[in-house]
DNA sequence: CGGGGTTGTCAAATCGATTTGACACCCAGC
DNA sequence: GCTGGGTGTCAAATCGATTTGACAACCCCG
């Protein structure tokens, strides 16, 4: 249980040598003989020394580790598809610049975020990546305490806080002009909430394709729901029911799309004959279902990428404007979208 | 970017004590007067006072954090929606008992792995939880090294290492032996390498109820591949191409049944009418799938709960005998299995 | 042979918190 | 008034590593 750690001084009395030499010949830093040297690895090498990690967090004032907070939008960060894709970005390059990652369970609710704050202001994180939807006083108070916080995937509007986010209207917009374009008419909208950035920019791009196409934006064909395959299910099942049914339905997430897709083959229509869908996030998944799934590719990995390097350079003080980055998305056609028929 | 933390000392001095008794009055450990705790707090409040990590760390010689190792055999924790659950399960044991996890990016070869024996030597974790394949010797050194490890969904066969696994075998065999009970004579298997205990113990439970139902193995009806949806399509492509192809196929996870049924898709077959199909995992994807997966519903959340009991044990030194575990599973029969027509 | 310049090593201070033990103070009791 | 038992506070040591500056030992050269 309690096997005593291998500290600096041992290695140094068995090198026959003081602490500090033991350090300066370590680090290489200072001038210590060659063969003093060469003793001292030798050394540490028998003892299997490993520096204590609190002691020179400690003196160095630095802890070469960022968290990573998975924002309140979603169930958990190991839950969700999109969010595996950028984190591998993310990861990529946190390692290669030798820094760890923290990352807690997934937050059950706004009140769990202050524990960052705490971690930021008790010098365990260097900075602070936030993916998703997350309370806005938070970052603020997190800015404010000395740490940088670079958001992903969010925006606060207004607020210069670096952030690297997807094109959300333009990939809504894309989707639906598609839509259009293969001659549909009735093109429903399975979207997000329009009380935060996600859910209003995708919102809007919808609309804005169908203004463009002349098509009279109808409320009835707007289904706004939680970010759940199975709330998709329900919508989707809600829309088909009309009257005068969509031949077409853009969802916001490919997660929703799926849903989508089992309310039309629940209801026996067949896809894409009788039903058009689009997604977007082009999740892995997406495909491989049955027929594969037409949706808007995020570029998810180079969105990880963009927003790991921007908070180190924000870490090192290499860069200081906080910048919005809008990473471009491209439509990617499948096997569920098809003419009017 | 260097805004000075506000330390014990300034505390100490706000409240017009000496930094031992601010400590005291902030730990309650000792006697100080409540007119003087009073002021403490208050002077604590008043500055935003975080008690330095490291510090801490290093006077008290534990860090309250775990690492989770994510095995070799996964392109990444968070890629892997079996994990998810495991992972959320062992996340809810830790954050109530006041742990941190720390988990790293995808290990892309066990060459990365010996960065956690560096984390454990440096005293940075207190514990170490490894989930799926992993090298033995590094277990071992760490081990050796004085952290506690726990496996998960994995174990070292002879080896006194605590684990939780699922009862791989069982569950394979009543995956088969309901096949078999449907009537189906020429079951397929599309399972993992036996080089190692997952795919040893569902190979061995796949023929052990072939054996008993009084059918013969038949080597040609067995697809031994890495655990990847592509590869279970191709796997299951050459299944169904056979002159006398499996009217029913078991295969070792979720995921992999996801890409037989895609197969089977391909070639015109009718799912359950002309091919069933049974996975194991349950992963959330299961249910929602048209139609919905038959398969062995592993305890995955307590799987991970039990991983992470286990592994504050033994940190605390509560228990010592290392142990496995072993859950049981279930069959849940959805909509990809029927009779033999 | 002594002064200036290297060169290698170590003593001491530092980071921020905690723990131990010494000290001053107060009150009661003989 | 002196002793003894509490009580509250603080000085000092500690954890393990790093950095600064002092101090020898040595060399070269005039």
């Amino acid at each position: 249980m309690r096997s005593k750690t291998t500290s600096l001084r041992d290695v140094a009395r068995l090198a026959g040598v003081s602490v500090p030499t033991a350090s300066q010949a370590l680090n290489g830093r200072a001038r210590v003989s060659d063969e003093t040297r060469r003793r001292v690895m030798e050394a540490a090498r028998r003892l299997r020394y490993t520096p204590h990690a609190a002691a020179r967090r400690l003196i160095l004032g630095r802890s070469d580790s960022v968290a990573i907070v998975p924002g309140t939008n979603m169930t958990g960060i190991f839950s969700d598809l999109f969010y595996r894709a950028v984190l591998t970005g993310v990861g990529g390059v946190f390692e290669e610049a030798g820094y760890r990652m923290l990352i807690t369970p997934p937050l059950r609710s706004a009140s769990q975020l202050p524990q960052f704050v705490e971690m930021a202001s008790a010098r365990e994180i260097d900075g602070v990546l936030v993916a998703g939807v997350v309370d806005t006083r938070w970052v603020e108070d997190t800015i404010a305490a000395g740490t940088p916080v670079v958001l992903l995937d969010n925006h606060l509007s207004g607020r210069p806080v670096p952030a690297v986010v997807n094109d959300n209207a333009g990939g809504a917009y894309s989707a639906t002009r598609y839509l259009a374009e293969l001659g549909h008419t009735r093109i429903g909208f399975v979207g997000a909430a329009v009380d935060y950035p996600f859910g209003r920019e995708t919102h809007d791009g919808y609309r804005r394709a169908l203004a463009e196409a002349g098509l009279g934006p109808d409320p009835g064909l707007e289904r706004l729901i939680p970010i759940d395959a199975e709330r998709a299910r329900e919508a989707a099942g809600v829309l088909l029911s009309l009257a005068d049914p969509p031949t077409a339905i853009f969802a916001v997430t490919d997660l929703l799309a799926l849903g989508v897709i089992t309310a039309a083959r629940e209801r026996g229509l067949a896809i894409p004959a009788d039903l058009s869908v689009v997604g977007m996030d082009d999740i892995d998944l997406a495909s491989v279902t049955n027929p594969p799934l037409t949706t808007v590719r995020i570029a998810k990995e180079e969105m990880g990428r963009r927003a790991a390097r921007m908070l180190l350079d924000l870490i090192r003080g290499t860069d200081v404007n906080p910048t919005i980055v809008v990473l471009p998305n491209e439509l990617v056609v499948r096997g569920t979208t098809g003419g009017r028929r």
